[in-house]
DNA sequence: TATTACTTTATAATCGTTCTAAATACGGAA
DNA sequence: TTCCGTATTTAGAACGATTATAAAGTAATA
């Protein structure tokens, strides 16, 4: 079985073929999609899975520390399933989100008593699709 | 007169009373104001200032470069008037937003092709405010 | 002061996200 | 297996931030 799957289950988690769809196309996707695309994706396949289980679920992996919540867009969040230490780059034309794979970053503000947790770096610019042409 | 507001009339904008109480409000305001924030700020003294012409206004700013939107809260955009380099740091219980001096970053994502335009980091954590006493 | 293009206004529309209450179904126990 | 309790799903409404619209207003120039 798929290690968050298995992770989910191990935390009491029910699996719900919902959630295993979910986990299903989050497992190894690089395209950092929001919520709507999930659903929209899983749809033809699960025609009556609701949009407020793809935000269930995801916050659900969230809370579980298998999923990462990106502010990158203004407007949504997107969704990384590596969880492992890296920064993104998004195209400010397409709204594409690129993993960056920096070095670790200084886990402090230099503010005093603020406690840091997470930090959290993009790169926005125009990609090599976007700017080719001119 | 106000640098922002010279700047604006230099680039041919006019010089409402609207938008000189919005570039007044945000001078020198290390809040990190939302564009609502902004609105409920001023309403007492404009009572018929419209949320449209905050959003029209701030929208001005930011494509004159006289203003950052920052993508730091989930839900929406917050803005800053320190247009110089520097990051921020996001306390994640009550929401409030810090200036961060901290060193130059690196212009470069290490992505084929990819024009870095802008580095943004944020430090997600506890401030002290909320930190003391857990 | 007259003109005109730029702005503001109120309101509706849109979009992402969250809430609600009822129906459903997972998974342990009998 | 079947039963049961409770977590989960569902559809739809509600919500809040932001954007669009179209009419009314006004800054800035001549």
């Amino acid at each position: 079985m798929n290690e968050r799957l298995a992770a989910l289950k191990r935390m009491g988690f029910k699996l719900t073929p919902q959630r295993m769809a979910i986990v299903g196309y989050l497992e190894g996707n690089e395209s950092h999609p929001a919520a709507g695309d999930i659903h929209r994706a899983l749809l033809p396949e699960y025609p009556t899975l609701s949009l407020a289980t793809v935000y269930n679920t995801l916050e659900t992996l969230v809370g579980a520390g298998l999923l990462l919540e990106l502010s990158v867009a203004r407007d949504r969040s997107n969704y990384d399933p590596d969880v492992s230490s890296h920064s993104h780059a998004c195209c400010t034309r397409c709204g594409r989100i690129f993993d960056v794979r920096d070095s670790a970053q200084t886990a402090d503000a230099g503010i005093e008593g603020f406690r840091v947790t997470d930090v959290r770096t993009v790169y926005y610019g125009i990609c090599g699709n976007c700017g080719s042409g001119h």
